[in-house]
DNA sequence: ATAAAAAGAGCATTATATGGCACTATTGTG
DNA sequence: CACAATAGTGCCATATAATGCTCTTTTTAT
């Protein structure tokens, strides 16, 4: 499973800003330690439920966008 | 399973406009027609991989950003 | 350099998403 | 209305996500 950087070093990236371990992290969304651990480090394919709790603690929110369009490709 | 309203009327307007059905979508995404009926009518809880073949075929894609914040409430 | 904290991984179990099939319901067009 | 197309659902088998436990590896602080 892999695909997923982008998100993946958001949440990282936001959780490290905040100084939340993984631990605290899956304590406070409710989703598994297991479960957060697979998914940041690129292993996993989480349903957007596990997604949403766990953006919803660091303050962020799942959504869906337009594609940016490029040109060239 | 509820709670992504705002997803599910962003691909299904999205679908609407670009005039195919589901079961086109579903063909063209790989995803299982099942799969995206389940999701469009509010039931179900995809994999963010799901989400995303279904996205890509539309020209969104799942981002996750910082919520916006509501002084009130 | 070492100890402690945090992150990652193997293994096993349970919960649930996926997807096919057949059927029903809703919507849209004549 | 009436028929066709599209959308939604029950049932069910299979695949896989979620999770806990234990252990290893990596990172951080002293």
């Amino acid at each position: 499973m892999l695909h997923f950087e982008g998100l993946i070093r958001i949440i990282k990236e936001r959780r490290e800003v905040l100084q939340v371990t993984q631990e605290t992290l899956a304590e406070l969304s409710g989703v598994g330690l297991r479960t957060l651990k697979q998914f940041e480090s690129g292993k996993g394919n989480p349903t957007l439920l596990t997604l949403q709790k766990i953006a919803d603690v660091l303050g962020l929110e799942v959504g869906i966008n337009l594609k940016k369009v490029s040109l060239n490709k």
